[in-house]
Order: structure tokens, then C-alpha cells, then sequence
DNA sequence: AGCAACCTTTACGTTAACGTAAACTTCCTA
DNA sequence: TAGGAAGTTTACGTTAACGTAAAGGTTGCT
């Protein structure tokens, strides 16, 4: 199997330029602890992981996660390593965390169709201007 | 027809409590130029249309719009007034929109997938702690 | 050697959305 | 009539998520 793997190795103007952030907000995702790339030196060297996480963290944003609650749910993805005792407590989080998004998930239907409405409000206000 | 409508006064501690925030807020949002409750006196008087968009702040809130962004959507609701050159501009300001909550579904398609994996995960290791 | 393009750390500045406190008025009631 | 509850304005404080310098190291031309 000749797998074409892409380049695993990035600078941290590599990522920038590809996710057009800068390089202030990577290395402060850094400072949060949300990555924690390699140094060659002093020089961050990111992996695919690296990138992976950098991604979900801007779908967090776009979700309205804090950077902190995006850490949490990284923090979820080690439940092996997790006790039973904090395993409840975790599915507590997943679960408040999903009625928050089932919540969004109506509210952004609704508002899809109320801009819908404004945009046929728009259109038909427009043809009647026309129509003078 | 006797209609039964609700109460159409309210209280600033009225609706905060009913939307469960502070007072603070309220007027906040009112100093932002969202709402405007009429006055007895200095005390404000809140009517259906001010709590209406209250919820509307509110919700606008929960899908990450700031504050001026739901003013704009405000405004949108007045297309009557505005002029066909600004009725371009206005559209595809909903489309943006649009495209930005499009992309919200996605986001949110996605992570609720990941959180019932997530939750699936903590049951198993769950269940593997309690036979030992 | 020089300098341009990167990278680094350190640190102060900025914006949105309130929190919090002070000082005051108005109304109700024990 | 004294107090307490709810209202008001004014204004300074706070947090998150960066922006924006400043000052300096490292590499690679030319």
C-alpha cells in the first residue's frame, strides 16, 4: 500500500496562512494549553494532530465555545485514562453540552426562516419599486 | 371574541426574571440602542414588543451574534423604509447570514455526532469497569 | 559581511458585555 | 415616620481573546 500521506510537519505560519488566523492567536491557543506542538529549538514545529486540533478549535469558535470549554472536550477524548468516578460527571458535561446545541440547532432553524421570509420581503419590495 | 391576552406591562425585574438575567443586562441592551421601554416617571415600562425582542436578543445571543449584529436584524425588519439602492446591500447581508448559519448546522451536525460517540465511549469503559 | 524573512518572548493595549458599587428617589407598609 | 424593596444614574472594574509593538535570535542568500 503506497498511502499519499500529506506533509506532517508545519510551520506556524503554515497554519496561519491555512486557517488565515494569526500567528498571535496559534501561539496564544498554545498559552491556553490547546496545543502543545514540538520545538526544534526554539521554533514550534506543529504535526497533523497538531493541525486536527487547531481545526476543531476554530469549529468551536464558530459554535460560540469558549477556547476553555474547548479544552474540556480535548480533555474528554482521554476518558481511558479517566476513573469511573469522574465518568458520570463527564457524561453530565456531554450531555448539558448536547441539549446546548440541540437548543442552537432550533434557533438556528428558526432564524433560517425568518431571514427567508425577509428575503422574499426584500424581493417583492424591490419589484414593486420596479413596477413604478 | 374575548380574547385572553397576557399582561402587556412589565417590570425591568419582571422580565428579569422571567429571562433569568440581571437587570444590568437590560439596560445594557437598551443603552445598545435594542430596546426602548416607555416611562412612568424615570421607571421603564416594558410592553409585548420589548419582551418579544428580548427573546430575540437572547436567542441571537446563544447562536454567538453580538449585540449590534441583532441590532442590524432589528433594523432588517423595517425594509418598508428603506430605499431599492439599500435593499441590495441588506440582502446580501441576509445572505451572509444565511451561509453562516448553514455552516453552524454543519458545525453542530458534526460535533453531536461526536459527543454520542463520546457518550458511547464512557458507557463501554463504564461497563468494563464494573465486571472487574 | 549584511540584510531580509522568518522565528521567538515579553508585555502593554483593546473591545464586548456585562459586574459591582455608590448615591439617590419613590413607594409601600409595620 | 422609619425602614425596606424596587427603581434610577453614574462610573469604575473585569474577563476573554486576541492586537500590537518592542527587542532580539536564526537561517539563507548575495
Amino acid at each position: 500500500m503506497t498511502s499519499k500521506t500529506s506533509p506532517t510537519k508545519y510551520s506556524i505560519s503554515d497554519l496561519s496562512k491555512e486557517f488565515d488566523i494569526t500567528t498571535r492567536s496559534i501561539r496564544f491557543y498554545e498559552d491556553q494549553g490547546l496545543l502543545s506542538p514540538s520545538r526544534k529549538g526554539q521554533t514550534r514545529i506543529y504535526n497533523q494532530r497538531d493541525k486536527v486540533r487547531l481545526k476543531l478549535i476554530l469549529r468551536g469558535k464558530r459554535l460560540g465555545f469558549s477556547l476553555a470549554e474547548t479544552g474540556r472536550l480535548f480533555e474528554l477524548y482521554d476518558v481511558d485514562k479517566t476513573s469511573a468516578k469522574q465518568l458520570n460527571s463527564i457524561m453530565e458535561l456531554i450531555n448539558n453540552k448536547k441539549s446546548d446545541l440541540t437548543q442552537q440547532l432550533d434557533d438556528i432553524n428558526a432564524v433560517l426562516i425568518e431571514l427567508n421570509d425577509l428575503e422574499d420581503n426584500c424581493q417583492e419590495t424591490l419589484r414593486t419599486l420596479e413596477s413604478k
